[in-house]
DNA sequence: TAGATTGTTAATCGATTAACAATC
DNA sequence: TAGATTGTTAATCGATTAACAATC
């Protein structure tokens, strides 16, 4: 195998796609694939899935294909979904409560026993087998626990302080629900989710589809006449 | 002005960025600002935010930068938020039920007066001035109100059934957030939110720089012992 | 006017695709 | 063996950046 260096970031942000179509397709008891399956599946060309994939490993076996069970393996070790680290919920709203309600944080290489909140009707209660304990009790926790990486989906007013509160307990990954760009040191990695971008991206496709439409209109419709002064 | 056809994909994805970043400057006072400004703001090329809002307009000043206003405006139009349409939340889980308490739906340039579920238990109370409606009564709903885009919030299991049914009432549009890959006539936009993700590239980074620690201790051992043996 | 900052062109850099030898 | 499909190289394509004339 050709060594390379550095993974292109394009490629890198794909890893976690390809990981999740061939865990569902572990999951739906499929044993084999290929590159132009995958290519299909995920609307990219085969060259391109075979070009990513080596980035990361020789998974594949010439003539064959991609044993499933040895794709998810390889990249669910690359991601490091086997050596779960510990995760916590800070900001139990409508948003934290969703997640902790519905998201499998197993399945993403993390372990999660704790949420916080500063809603003295929350705290105290379970969500989902998980305890919401009091934002106050945060120090105590982190000193005995050690969480690697905290969900972030407290209000924008306290996003910063709430974050730099985590980084000084030694959290070292974020989870930014809160549409804040948080000013932290370069040894904290973050992820924001910005998803309300995509809601903006649907309004500019329709936008630009109906314009686009009524100038053809416009158009026909300047030819007939053109066509009727002829 | 020089007319660019097409408006490249890299710069498309950003222009939501530049609207939410321009709207909180505007919301913060600000009236005032410089491709540099916005450039460090984004952790972007001067050049480049010049060179991307060039593809929309000339909204800048030479000598001067840009009136956040115009820009504003100019942006907002461009993506269609002052012609606001109608959309509906199908499926009020957590998630739909997050989304309809917390989300800002008229600041995106929506409309929206109605969520659909299964469920009797909330059928008939309101969330957030919303009602909440059956989801027998959609069809019915769709033919009186035409809503162009639908927030598809409802289990895996039923994802493309639903999604068919709304695209067969005239929903042009989706905010798919069932990681569902669903299968839709071209003419329908869908914006798929994926944010886990994020998650699994956060749980990647810790992973690699963990991984690069190490490598680098061995190899420091390594060099000691050789040190010592000299 | 002098200083500042745009919009645009051209050069550089990075990502994708096509082609094919290697090999199961 | 013949057919299939990989991993990799090289060619193409697209995106970013640097430089600068235009001009407020």
């Amino acid at each position: 195998m050709k060594i390379k260096l550095e993974v292109p970031n394009a490629v890198l942000r794909r890893l976690p796609r390809y990981y999740c179509e061939i865990n569902e397709m572990s999951n739906n008891g499929v044993v084999r694939t290929s590159s132009e399956i995958l290519a299909t599946r995920m609307g990219l060309a085969a060259s391109q899935v075979r070009q990513d994939l080596s980035y990361f490993g020789e998974f594949g076996l010439k003539g064959y294909g991609y044993n499933i069970y040895e794709l998810k393996r390889g990249l669910g070790r690359i991601i490091g979904v086997y050596r779960p680290s510990i995760l916590i919920v800070v900001g139990v709203g409508h948003l934290g409560h969703a997640l902790l309600q519905n998201f499998n944080f197993y399945q993403e290489g993390f372990l999660i026993d704790a949420a916080f909140d500063v809603s003295a009707e929350i705290v105290g209660t379970k969500v989902n087998e998980i305890d919401v304990l009091s934002l106050d009790a945060l120090d105590d926790y982190c000193r005995e626990n050690h969480p690697t990486v905290a969900v972030l989906t407290v209000p924008r007013s306290v996003a910063q302080e709430t974050a730099d509160r985590l980084v000084a307990q030694g959290v070292r990954g974020l989870w930014n629900f809160t549409g804040v760009a948080l000013r932290l040191p370069d040894s904290v990695f973050v992820e924001n989710v910005r998803f309300s971008d995509s809601l903006l991206m649907l309004r500019y496709r329709i936008t630009k589809h109906d314009e686009d439409l009524r100038r053809q209109q416009l158009r026909m419709q300047e030819q007939r006449r053109k066509e009727s002064l002829k």
